[in-house]
Order: C-alpha cells, then structure tokens, then sequence
RNA sequence: GGUCUCUUCGUCUAACGGCUAGGACGCCAGGUUCUCAUCCUGGUAAUAGGGGUUCGAUUCCCCUAGGGACUACCA
C-alpha cells in the first residue's frame, strides 16, 4: 500500500525536488522589526493594471514603508489561458510611475530583486509541487480524475437536489478511492488534478479575523478544492498558501472578493502546519450603472483602466492623493494643513479604512483634487510634465511647447510662481492645448464671430481710436497698477466710466464702463471673452504681436 | 438557492450611547476682480423602513427592504 502511494507520487512528480525542510532553511524568517510589516501586491497578467489594483498597491507599500518593512511584487502568472504577454512589467512600470516602489520582486526592467524569489509563480513550480508531494504523502491531498462533464453533472444534479455545489463530502467521489484506483487511471493516460482532502465540516463555524471587517463567524471550509491544475500549476488559493509563507508576508491587503475564501485559506495554512498572515480585505471601488453599484469593470468602464489617466494627462500625484483621500478620509484635513508637504509623509492607517461596501469612483473629486496639485507646481514643473505627455499623446502640442520653450514657459507661467493665488484652472495635461493655443499665431482665428460681433458693437471708427489710443501709451513694461490706470484713461477719453460704481451710478453718462474696453482688447489680442489676467498675458505675448494682433481690423 | 457582508446629504465620509448630526466635492446665491479661474460669505441636502433595550440610539439587539461579494482545473 504504500509502496503503491510511493509509485503513484513518483509518477506524478518523477522529478526532483527540495523538501519542506529545505525549503524553510532557503526562506528564513526575515530579520525584521516586530512591528514592521512585509505587504505584497500580486496581480495576474492579463494585459492591463486596474485602477484598484493600484489603490491596493498603494496601501500594501504605505504600510510597509512606514513600518519599516518589506513591499513585494509577486505576478500570479498561473493562469496561461487568460495571460497577456508583456502584463508584468506593464504593472511595475505603472507602479514606479505613481512612485510606488516594490522593494522585491520584478523591476521596469523584467529583473527581479529580493531573496525570497522567484517572484513569478510560473517559475515556482518546484515549489509548490514539493508541498504538493508532502501533502499526498500525508495524505491530506489526493489525485482526482473526475473530468469537467462529471463535474458539470454534479453541479446540475446538486442544485436539482437543493444541495451546496461543489466537491466536499460523499460528492467528493475520488477522495475514498484507493492508491491503485489511482494509478489505473493514471496508467489509461488520465490527468489528474490533485484537490485538498478538506479536513472541515460545513456545520463548523470557525471565527475569521480581518482588520478591516472585524471578527466574524463562518463556517467551516469543506471543499475539497483543487490546489494543482492538469497543466501543473497550482491554483490561486495553494499559491497565496505557499508564496505568503515562504516569502513571509504579514499582512495580505487585497479586495474583498476573497474575503468569502478566508475559510478556505486559513484552513490551507492549518495543513500544512504554517501560521498564516494578518488580512485585510479592501472594499472595491465602484461605478453606478442604471442606478446599482457595480465594481469598476475593464470591459465596461475605461477608467477601470489605469492607462486611462495617463493618457487624459491626469499628474500621478492627483491620483495617488484621490486614491489616499479614499483610503483615509483625514487625507484632506491633513492636505489642508501641510499644503506643501510631501503626500508622501502622511501616516495611512489601516483602522481609518472605510468598511462599507465600496465607494463610488468620482471623477469630479479627482478632477477638484488635480486642479490644486497642478496649481503649486512651478511653470517649469507644468511644462515638463506636460510636454512628456505631449509627446506621447499629442505631437503637435509637443513641437508647438519645444518649438520655443522660453515662451511656453513664460506662457505657463501666467499667474502661477509669482501669483498670491495661483489659477487653479488646469486638471489634466490635456486641457493644456486649449489653454495656451491663443498665443500662437497660427491657431489665432483672427475672423472670429466674436470679434466682429465687437467691432459691431463699438463701431469700426471707435475702435481704432480706442486702440491708437491706448497703443500709444502702453509699454510692455507696465506692471499691474500702471497698465490697469491707462486702460482707465483710455476708457474715460472714449466715454467710458473708469469704474463699475461710478458707471452704476449713473449710466446714462457712460457707453459702459472699462470693463469693455478691456473686453475690445481681450478679443483682439485671443479671440476669446475669458481669459487670465490680461495685463500678464500682454507681456509675455510681447510687443509685435500685440501691436499685429491690435491693428489687424 | 446557499454562505458572507454592507446601508449617514447627489458623491466621499466624521460623530466614547449624550451639544442644533460635522467636514470635503458638487450645486445655488451674494461679494471682490478688466473677463475667466481663484478667493471670501452664506445656503442646499442625510442617519433605508419598522420594532425593541435605554433617561437618551446614527451608535446596541431583532425583523423587513435594498445593495455588494463569493459559490471554476479564473484570479
């Protein structure tokens, strides 16, 4: 009998392998802190990163850091149907870009760091399949070669009976055959699955600790789950058993899908005799759709897609600061405390994570929160950021900004460095386009409605006047207050009232107040009716072109 | 169906069982400014419903309703 057990083992895994013990010597405990927390992120590779999968990422490698601990990228490559060539690095690209820096595991380059490698489960084969061999040689695991047909057909026939599905108690056919059973099949060229012999009973209820969701009762896991596909790999839940021990996580942060798994997996840990990490499980951030809630979804939502934001030009910064105002909602109080500091430097508590069900993605608090972020940078920053976008995602701009970088600075620079209260106008980089395109002269629509509608209005004649007028005394170097009195001086030679209250008062005296003329000028200078400060925009446009711009009637 | 879970302004949320349920975003109104974006003032709006326990319930308990997750050789 047991040689028979030896044989079929054999069969199975012909190759060598390390033992448990061998493996615990090659994965020491890690020489830490007691406090100090080992977090990881483990995504599967199927060919985009999810923004909640960035939202986890952020909150694994906070806690971490702050603890002085370890963050870990691990890829759950095992799943080859569904695999996207090229996923991996896309994540630790993405990661890096919202500087979030894993300290093991995969790098922007496909290398990988740490010890406690390889950080790619298809390469961990060896591993999972040494405990596999323990477990069948306990016998706390067992070949099953009941195929997918059988297996539909219990489905449909428990559901007929009103029974829990699955493949747990007397359903569980293949548990009580024998070794030589086993190997028969294995002999007609059957592949097996290997499945947990789940030593719980579904009328058991065990406690579960999360550290979000509290202590909660549940009953005992008694699925005989597989833990080792045909094809040789192990399934997620085996993998999170062996990679979390091995690599000596202490706290597993992930969506709460898995949270109804908890059962399942510290049953796992049980059996194979480890003691298992610390959970907390996340809500997932959600969508309305036809007024339900519904989790962000890659087919349905492009911002479920992380490369949504960039590609709208959204800073990293903005989305990290949305994301931490999600996860603690005293990130805004501490924002308006420290509105220069670091977000880096705000303490993330895990206590302070909502435990509702999910909140609901809003773009417009992303937006709100983008426009102050963009607001303290400096034009140099602004320019940078915004011409690396451009050349990715708008060439035009991007040679339009290099073309002269002096005045695209000068540009972005109106009412920012040297501005009491900077515009807080810009949400993304792409809004940058439109922002600026005025102060070239080929996207200038120098016919537009609106300017005739002006010339229309104050009469050709008038207008000339007006702009001789003020030509004649304007001087690129005005500041404010200086430029503002001529323009005064201006409107009240062409019978315009200097200021609002004064026309208020008596409007009968006045064509209207300086407010038009400064709107004539506006026109003629941008084409437009809204603009910032004009007097800042006139100066960096310099001389000439305010001079073609003015008398271009 | 089964297991689990959640429910406070439109949205994100705060409130040892104890002030008029607070803040942020949005929206509305007023003010400042050459227009806009700002900035300042004010306003709008919520404890899902029903029972208990209690001097007192957003908070504790029960029921109902609704939402969400899981229920694969996917993760």
């Amino acid at each position: 009998m047991d040689n028979n057990l030896d044989l079929l083992i054999k069969k199975l895994f012909p190759e060598n392998l390390p033992s448990p013990a061998e493996l615990e010597i090659k994965y020491p405990p890690r020489q830490l802190a007691e406090t100090a927390m080992v977090t990881r992120v483990a995504p599967s590779p199927t060919g985009f990163v999810h923004f909640g999968g960035l939202y986890a990422s952020l909150i694994s490698k906070r806690l971490a850091h702050q603890s002085n601990g370890v963050f870990i990228l691990r890829i759950e490559d095992t799943d080859k149907k569904r695999e996207v060539e090229g996923t991996a690095e896309l994540f630790a690209n993405s990661l890096k870009q919202y500087s979030i820096i894993n300290d093991e595991g995969l790098n922007e380059k496909t290398e990988e760091k740490g010890s406690y490698g390889p950080y790619k489960q298809s390469e961990r084969s060896d591993i999972y399949h040494a405990y596999i061999k323990y477990l069948l040689q306990q016998g706390k695991a067992y070949p099953c070669f009941a195929s997918t047909e059988e297996l539909e057909a219990l489905r449909a026939q428990q559901e007929n009976m009103g029974e829990r599905s699955g493949y747990y108690g007397h359903f569980a056919t293949w548990r009580e055959k024998s070794v030589e059973e086993a190997l028969e099949a294995l002999e007609k060229g059957l592949k097996p699955v290997i499945r947990l012999k789940s030593p719980g009973n579904f009328q058991n209820k065990i406690m579960v600790d999360d550290l979000l969701i509290g202590r909660r009762e549940m009953p005992e896991n008694d699925q005989d789950i597989v833990i080792m596909k045909t094809d040789g790999l192990p399934t997620y839940h085996f993998a999170h058993a062996v990679d979390d021990h091995l690599m000596r996580t202490t706290h597993v942060i992930r969506g709460n899908e898995w949270f109804p798994s908890l059962p399942l997996h510290l049953q796992l840990f049980s059996v194979l005799g480890w003691q298992a990490p610390a959970y907390a499980h996340l809500a997932p951030i959600q969508k309305m759709d036809n007024g339900n809630k519904r989790k962000l979804s890659k087919r349905k939502d492009q911002e479920a897609d992380l490369s949504y934001y960039k590609k709208a030009g959204y800073p990293e910064e903005a989305v990290i600061e949305y994301l931490l105002n999600l996860a603690n909602s005293n990130f805004e109080d501490w924002r308006r405390e420290n509105p220069n500091a670091n977000n880096e430097e705000f303490v993330l508590s895990l206590k302070k994570l909502a435990k509702s069900n999910g909140p609901l993605f809003d773009l417009i608090k992303l937006t709100d929160i983008s426009k102050e972020v963009i607001a303290k940078m400096s034009a140099e920053e602004v320019f940078t950021h915004t011409l690396n976008w451009a050349k990715e995602f708008n060439q035009n701009l991007a040679k339009r900004l290099e073309a002269d970088t002096t005045y695209a600075k000068q540009i972005l620079n109106i009412e920012r460095e040297n501005a009491v209260k900077p515009r807080k106008d810009i949400a993304k980089w792409s809004d940058i386009e439109d922002e600026i395109s005025y102060f070239y002269d080929d996207s200038l629509n120098v016919n537009s409605a609106l300017k005739k509608e002006i010339l229309n209005e104050i009469g050709n004649n008038e207008v000339k006047l007006i702009i001789s007028d003020f030509l004649a005394i304007y001087d690129i170097k005005d500041e404010q207050e200086e430029w503002f009195n001529k323009l005064k001086t201006v409107a009240e030679k062409h019978g315009y009232a200097s200021n609002n209250k004064e026309y208020k008062a008596s409007p009968d005296k006045y064509k209207g107040q300086v407010g038009a003329v400064a709107k004539l000028i506006r026109i003629l200078l941008t084409g437009r009716t809204q603009t910032p400060n004009l007097c800042a925009i006139m100066q960096v446009m310099r001389q000439e072109r305010i001079k073609k711009r003015l008398n271009n009637i």
